[in-house]
DNA sequence: CGCAAGGTTGACTAGTCTCAATCCTTGTGG
DNA sequence: CCACAAGGATTGAGACTAGTCAACCTTGCG
């Protein structure tokens, strides 16, 4: 039923918009900044209440793009906060800590999405934002933004709107950690997954998830092996197939209603 | 060892700055605002980083302050979002709802916090706000807000950090709910409520909470049972003494330690 | 004074974690 | 091209935390 050639089950599901920014380098260091007029992601990003004259002004202040390889930092919890990051390709977990040690997954974000603005608040950031494939991301001087924010009124309620956003986006994860049993988080989980890769052109229904099941259980307040349990029991129940971290969701309605 | 007289517990730990905005008064409709220049709330609500210029232009967008009796709602979720509202006196808790009916306790918010900023995402209210006492805000309608942060960099700046305080906010609740046990959960909540009495002028070792076990829990994510067992396990340990609402914290060091 | 709401405690249960064994997948070097 | 190593995933058995249900106590208010 599931073949386990991963290319071939990339072209099954691949975007309708393929994310290409990063195609012929493997530089690591900023390199000049592509413009959002042209960008695959543009509709799903920052600027798309923007002007054409807004975003050929937002485009100048995207200094730079950068590449980050599967497993490097993007920025690290008490790192100075300079800018934030538009995700042009890949994906990222961002993960707090506590002193002792004791780690948590607070998101993983996905091309069009912006990180970051966690170091607004003090200057320093108080995550850090892994990528969990090789990734490529815009830089947004944050001082610039704000000073372009002043000028474009449509730019500012864009960024207080992405702010507000993501309270609210953590609000309902908070809903999930402190509510829900583990077999609900997991099919939330999935859920969510599935509708943000049709958000992004991809299959709702048959998909790759990037992290690995200790991430997912981090992320959803439990142990791995409890969420190997729980693909598993989907799949005895036929609402999901699992083979590894590709995931086809056979009957959504079902999953919804667990 | 407790004196169960409420109003002699309140004067012993009562505020430096005694916030008394509603004293003579019952109604329930908006009415004049105070000035932010008088109020005894300044230094720890939002316009604390503003010069006299700007607190006089900021005071005149604040259009009214409202009372809420214990138990009313500021807003409830789906309300049209129109202000955001700075704390004046009392306290409240705001809470997201399932739609099978399950709730979230998200915050409790104190005097001087600013409640509402969930609504920017959409214009409408994913919470509600919910009175844990008898309180009063200052009602600052969100489109004059936004222009004036267009004409006041300050402003503006304070604006962002506050939406991005409460975004590092709730990732520490993230953390809370994600990998702490309810014993490292109550402590940390009574540690956290500690401090931010302190930040308002009252003891930080003695105070009142408003809330209910069953609020609390919620907050925590766990029964109402489980939190009255570790207050219960805590004040056999030596390091809390907690009688109803009425907490005094014993040990302060090791009820960090656990 | 009596009632309702809130809080505490106990006994039992269910759900998740822990530890451990095993399997599968992927990437690497001979 | 194959063998092997290493990381990731799955599964099982037993332990333990927190939930459930129920009884009872305390407090504040009409």
């Amino acid at each position: 039923m599931f073949n386990a050639t991963t290319f071939a089950d990339d072209l099954a599901t691949a975007p309708v918009v393929p994310a290409s920014a990063c195609a012929n380098s493997n530089a690591r260091e900023p390199r000049p900044a592509q413009h959002c007029a042209s960008c695959s992601m543009r509709s799903a990003c920052m600027p798309q209440t923007l002007s054409d004259q807004e975003l050929s002004r937002f485009d100048s202040i995207v200094s730079a793009t950068r590449l980050i390889k599967r497993g490097d930092a993007l920025y690290r919890a008490n790192d100075t906060f300079q800018s934030i990051y538009a995700i042009r390709s890949g994906s990222f977990k961002t993960v707090v800590m506590h002193r002792d040690g004791r780690e948590q997954v607070t998101g993983f974000h996905l091309a069009g999405e912006v990180l970051g603005l966690d170091g607004v608040c003090t200057e320093h950031h108080s995550s850090d934002a892994i990528a969990i494939e090789d990734s490529s991301v815009c830089i947004i001087p944050y001082a610039l933004l704000e000073s372009m924010c002043a000028e474009s009124k449509r730019l500012q309620q864009q960024v207080l709107r992405m702010m507000s956003g993501e309270i609210v986006r953590e609000s309902s994860l908070m809903m999930l950690l402190g509510t829900m049993s583990a077999e609900q988080r997991v099919a939330a989980f999935l859920l969510n997954m599935s509708s943000r890769m049709k958000a992004r052109g991809y299959s709702a229904a048959e998909f790759n998830l990037r992290m690995t099941r200790e991430e997912m259980g981090n992320f959803l307040g439990m142990k791995l092996e409890t969420v190997s349990r729980m693909f598993s029991k989907f799949q005895r129940d036929g609402l999901v197939q699992s083979h590894g971290k590709r995931i086809r969701i056979v009957d959504l309605d079902e999953l919804s209603r667990v």
